[in-house]
DNA sequence: ATAGGGTTAG
C-alpha cells in the first residue's frame, strides 16, 4: 500500500477530525469496503493495535486489545492503546492501562510514560498527568506535555525546567514561548525570546514569535520581527511564510504582503501548497479579491485548501455567487470536497437563502464520505429552519451527534423568523430542560417570539430570566425587550428598558420613537428625537422617518417642514420609507401642494406611495387627479391592491362621482384582479346612499357575492333616515338586528324614521318592543379640548350653563356654512367663551 | 518531540 504523503503527513489534521481523515485515505487509497473487511479479519493478515489506531479505528483496537492474552502484548503496543484512549477520551480505560503497566514493570519507559502523560492531559485530568510525570521529567515529555498546558501549570513547569537546567533545549524553548503565547501572554513570550542568545534561536523559535504576535493582534510587531529575521539571515522555510503573511492579513497591510509574495518566488517557495494558500487568504483579508484570484489561477495543482480559501475569499467579500461558482468549477474537476467546503457553501445557501442549492450541497454531504462536525450540521440546520421546513430540520437536529446552544439557536431562531412562536417557545423550553444556558442571541429571538405572540406576560417572564442571568445590558437582548413592550402597548416599561440600557445604538433610539409613535404618544416620540440628537449619534434615514410619523399625527405643518429641511441640509440619504413618510405627513398636514412636490421629484415609488397620494388627493377632495394616479400606475409595474381601491373609491364617494365609483367597481375586479371585499361594498353603499340612490344600493347589497356585514346595513339605514325611506329602513334595521340584536342605537335610527314620516303608530310599537326588551340607545358623546380643559358634550344634553349660547353659534355656524362663507369668525367666538 | 494551509454555525 502507497500512501498519499500529504495526507499521512498532516498529523495535526488526522488528529483534529480523525473522521475526516479516515474517510479521505479511504477514497483516495484502499476503499472503504477493503479496509472493513480488513479489521474484521481474525486471520494472521490482521492488523496489530497499532495499525488500527493508526487508522482511525479506535473503538476497534480497543476491542481488540480486550480479545488478546496478555502474552501477545508487547511494549510496543502501549503507546497505540493509550492513543486510542485519549483520542476516545475514555479515562476509565487509560487507567486500567497504566495498572498493567505498572505490572507488567514498564513504567519506567519513556516512550510509555510520555504517551500516559499525553492521555491523561487530553482525558482532562492534569493530576494523574502530573503524578505520571514525577516519575520521570526530561525535556523530551516535557515538550508534549507543555503543548496541551493552560497558563498556571505551564508556568510551574517553566520553573521546573528552569531549576533542573533544563532550558538549554531548543525545542523545549520553542514549546513554551508556543505556550505563553497561546494562553495570551504574549509579551512574556517576547521577553524569553529576547534573552535568547543569537545562535539558539532556530528556525522554530522565530516562526513560533511571527505567529503568536499575529495571534495574539500584535501584527505589526510581527512585521517588525520579520524584517529583523531577515537581516539577521533567518532561515526561510514555507512556515515562516504562512506565520508572516497571517501576520500582513490580519493588519491588511496588502504592500507588506506583496513584498513577502516577492520572497517567496524569490526564494522558491511559489509552487508550495501551504505557501499559496496562505498568500490567497492573505490578499483576500486585505479586500484585494483580485490579487487572490490571481494566486488562486496561478496554482495548477489545486488541493482541496487552496479551493477553500478561494471560496472563502469570494463569500468574506460578499461576492456570495462568486462563491458558489467556485463550489461549481471544483465539483467539474471532481474535487472531493470536505467538511470546510461545506460548511462554506451552506452558509452561502444561508445568506442568500437558495434553498434548493442548499439541499444539493446536503445530498453531495450523504453521498461522499465527508466528516459532519458541528459546524457543518448547524449550517445544515439553518439551512431548514430558515427555509421553514420543520420537518427536514427535525431529521437534522435529531441526528445531530452534540447538540450545543448554536443548534437549539439555529432551532429556536428559524421558527421565530418563520412566525411559529409557540414552536420557538417550546424549544426554548426544551434547551433548558437539557441544562444548556442560553446566550444573548437566543433570549433576543425567544423575546420577539412573545412578542409575535403579544404575551407580555411570557415577555416579562423573560425579562426577570435575563435580568437575573446578566444579558439585559445586551444591546440586541434590550432591543427585543423594548420592542416587545412597544407591541404589547407598554411604552412606559419600554421605555424603563431604554433608560436601563448602558449603550444605546441607533437602533435602540429608533425602536424607542417608533413605540411612542405606535402607542399613541407622538408628543414623546418627538421629545426622544431631540434627545437623540443631542446624544450626539447621527440619524439615519429611520431616525427621520420616525420623527416625520409623529408629526403626521401631531398634524403639525411648522415641524415637519423643519424636519424636511434638517434632512436636506444634513444630506441624509433618503429611502423610499422615509419619502412615503414625507408624503404622508404633508398629506396629514393639509398640505398638498408640498405631498405633491416631494411625489414628483420621487425616482423610485412603490405601491404604499401611490396609495397615500390617492388618499391625499381623494381627501382634499382632488378625485380626478387621484384617477389619474391609477392610469400612471398603468405605466408602472406597480399592481394597484385593495387599499388602492378603498382610497380612490371613497373618494369618489367624497366628490360625489357615482357612475365612476360604480365603474371603478367592476373594473377592479375585471382590470386589475382585485377582488371587492367587504370595506368596498361598504363604501359604494354608501355612496349610492348618500346620492338617495337608495334602490340601486339596496340591489348591489343583494347582488353582492359576500354576506352584509353590519356596517353595510348601518350605512343603508342611515341614507334611509335622510332619504325618508319608511321601506328600506325597516328592511335595513330588520338586517341589522339579526346581527347586532342588543343594540339600542339601531332601533332610534328607525324611530327617527317613523318619526319623520309622521308614522306615530309604528312609532309607538317600536318604543313598546324597545322597552320591553330593555334597550335604550346610548348618548353621543364628543369632546373637545380647548387651553388644555376638556369639554364632554351629550347629544341633547343642556346642563352646561352656556347652552343658548354654544346652540346659537352653532346656528349661525350652520347657515354661514350654507351661504358657504367663512366660519372663523363664529370658530373665534366659540372659543372665547 | 517544538511551529506551520482552508471556519467558527445561529
Amino acid at each position: 500500500m502507497s500512501f498519499p504523503r500529504r495526507l499521512l503527513a498532516s498529523t495535526q489534521y488526522s488528529r483534529r477530525y480523525p473522521d475526516e481523515f479516515l474517510n479521505k485515505f479511504n477514497s483516495r487509497c484502499v476503499g472503504f469496503r477493503a479496509l472493513h473487511s480488513l479489521v474484521n479479519l481474525n486471520s494472521s493478515s490482521s492488523p496489530t493495535i497499532k495499525d488500527l489506531v493508526w487508522q482511525g479505528f479506535h473503538v476497534q483496537a480497543l476491542q481488540l486489545y480486550a480479545r488478546h492474552t496478555p502474552a501477545v502484548i508487547s511494549k510496543y503496543t502501549f503507546p497505540s492503546l493509550l492513543k486510542a484512549c485519549a483520542s476516545l477520551a475514555n479515562l476509565k480505560y487509560g487507567r486500567t492501562i497504566q495498572a498493567t503497566i505498572t505490572a507488567m514493570g514498564l513504567c519506567r519507559d519513556p516512550f510509555i510514560t510520555t504517551s500516559l502523560i499525553n492521555m491523561y492531559v487530553k482525558c482532562g485530568s492534569l493530576l494523574d498527568a502530573v503524578k505520571v510525570f514525577d516519575k520521570l521529567p526530561d525535556a523530551y515529555s516535557l515538550c508534549i506535555v507543555v503543548g496541551y498546558l493552560g497558563y498556571e501549570e505551564g508556568r510551574q513547569i517553566h520553573g521546573y525546567v528552569v531549576r533542573n537546567l533544563l532550558g538549554s533545549d531548543t525545542f523545549l524553548e520553542s514549546s513554551l514561548l508556543d505556550m505563553y503565547f497561546r494562553c495570551a501572554r504574549p509579551m512574556t513570550s517576547c521577553r524569553m525570546f529576547q534573552g535568547l542568545e543569537n545562535r539558539r534561536r532556530n528556525v522554530v523559535s522565530w516562526n513560533v514569535m511571527m505567529g503568536g504576535l499575529a495571534e495574539n493582534g500584535l501584527w505589526e510587531s510581527s512585521l517588525e520581527l520579520y524584517l529583523l529575521g531577515k537581516s539577521e539571515e533567518m532561515e526561510l522555510v514555507s512556515a515562516s511564510f504562512t506565520n508572516i503573511l497571517g501576520a500582513c492579513g490580519q493588519g491588511e497591510c496588502v504592500s507588506f504582503g506583496e513584498q513577502v509574495h516577492s520572497d517567496v518566488v524569490k526564494m522558491g517557495f511559489a509552487s508550495n501548497h501551504y505557501v499559496c494558500t496562505s498568500l490567497l487568504t492573505m490578499y483576500a483579508k486585505c479586500k484585494f479579491i483580485e490579487g487572490a484570484e490571481r494566486v488562486f489561477e496561478q496554482v495548477s495543482d489545486k488541493g482541496i485548501e487552496l479551493w477553500n480559501a478561494m471560496i472563502s475569499a469570494y463569500a468574506g467579500s460578499g461576492s456570495i455567487y462568486g462563491a458558489l461558482d467556485t463550489y461549481k468549477q471544483l465539483k467539474i474537476h471532481y474535487i472531493i470536497p470536505d467538511s470546510f467546503t461545506m460548511a462554506h457553501v451552506l452558509s452561502c445557501c444561508n445568506i442568500v437563502e437558495v434553498l434548493d442549492l442548499g439541499r444539493l450541497v446536503h445530498a453531495d454531504l450523504v453521498k461522499r464520505p465527508i466528516e459532519r462536525n458541528i459546524t457543518v450540521e448547524s449550517a445544515l440546520l439553518t439551512l431548514y429552519t430558515k427555509g421553514g421546513l420543520d420537518h427536514e430540520a427535525n431529521l437534522v437536529f435529531s441526528s445531530m451527534t452534540g447538540r450545543d446552544v448554536i443548534a437549539w439557536g439555529s432551532m429556536i431562531s428559524g421558527f421565530s423568523q418563520n412566525e411559529k412562536f409557540v414552536e420557538a417557545l417550546n424549544c426554548f423550553r426544551d434547551m433548558k430542560k437539557d441544562g444548556l444556558k442560553p446566550d444573548s442571541d437566543i433570549m433576543a429571538s425567544a423575546i420577539s417570539s412573545c412578542t409575535g405572540l403579544e404575551n407580555v406576560n411570557l415577555g416579562s417572564l423573560m425579562h426577570g430570566f435575563v435580568t437575573k442571568s446578566g444579558l439585559e445590558k445586551d444591546v440586541f437582548v434590550a432591543s427585543a425587550l423594548l420592542d416587545m413592550y412597544s407591541k404589547c402597548g407598554f411604552p412606559d416599561m419600554a421605555a424603563n428598558v431604554f433608560s436601563h440600557m448602558p449603550f444605546k445604538n441607533i437602533v435602540s433610539w429608533n425602536s424607542m420613537m417608533s413605540c411612542y409613535s405606535r402607542n399613541d404618544l407622538p408628543e414623546r416620540s418627538m421629545e426622544t428625537f431631540y434627545q437623540f440628537l443631542e446624544y450626539g449619534l447621527d440619524p439615519d434615514a429611520l431616525s427621520i422617518t420616525n420623527a416625520l410619523v409623529a408629526v403626521s399625527l401631531l398634524a403639525v405643518l411648522v415641524k415637519g417642514k423643519t424636519l424636511h429641511g434638517y434632512l436636506i441640509r444634513q444630506g441624509i440619504l433618503t429611502d423610499i420609507h422615509l419619502e412615503n413618510a414625507l408624503v404622508d405627513m404633508y398629506i396629514k398636514s393639509g398640505s398638498l401642494k408640498y405631498a405633491q412636490n416631494v411625489f414628483q421629484k420621487m425616482c423610485w415609488k412603490n405601491l404604499v406611495l401611490y396609495n397615500s397620494m390617492m388618499d391625499g388627493y381623494g381627501s382634499h377632495g382632488e378625485c380626478w387627479k387621484a384617477m389619474a394616479l391609477l392610469d400612471e400606475m398603468r405605466n408602472t409595474s406597480i399592481q394597484p391592491d385593495h387599499i388602492t381601491f378603498i382610497s380612490l373609491l371613497s373618494s369618489c364617494n367624497h366628490s360625489g362621482l357615482i357612475k365612476e365609483g360604480l365603474d371603478l367597481l367592476h373594473l377592479m375586479k375585471i382590470e386589475y384582479g382585485v377582488e371587492p371585499r367587504e370595506e368596498h361594498y361598504v363604501t359604494v353603499v354608501d355612496m349610492l346612499g348618500r346620492a338617495g340612490q337608495l334602490d340601486d344600493a339596496y340591489a348591489l347589497v343583494r347582488s353582492m357575492p359576500i354576506e352584509p356585514s353590519k356596517s353595510i346595513w348601518l350605512s343603508l339605514l342611515s341614507s334611509c333616515r335622510a332619504h325618508h325611506n319608511v321601506d328600506l329602513g325597516e328592511v335595513a334595521a330588520t338586517e341589522l338586528s339579526k346581527i347586532e340584536p342588543s343594540r339600542g342605537s339601531n332601533y332610534a335610527q328607525l324611530l327617527n324614521i317613523y318619526g319623520e314620516a309622521e308614522l306615530w303608530d309604528s312609532a309607538a310599537k317600536l318604543r313598546a318592543l324597545m322597552k320591553e326588551e330593555g334597550l335604550k340607545k346610548k348618548g353621543g358623546c364628543s369632546w373637545i379640548e380647548v387651553r388644555n380643559k376638556v369639554g364632554v358634550f351629550y347629544s341633547g344634553d343642556s346642563s352646561c350653563p352656556l347652552t343658548p349660547q354654544i346652540y346659537g353659534a352653532l346656528g349661525s355656524l350652520r347657515r354661514n356654512m350654507l351661504k358657504k362663507e367663512s366660519c372663523f369668525d363664529i370658530v373665534k367666538a366659540l372659543l372665547s367663551y
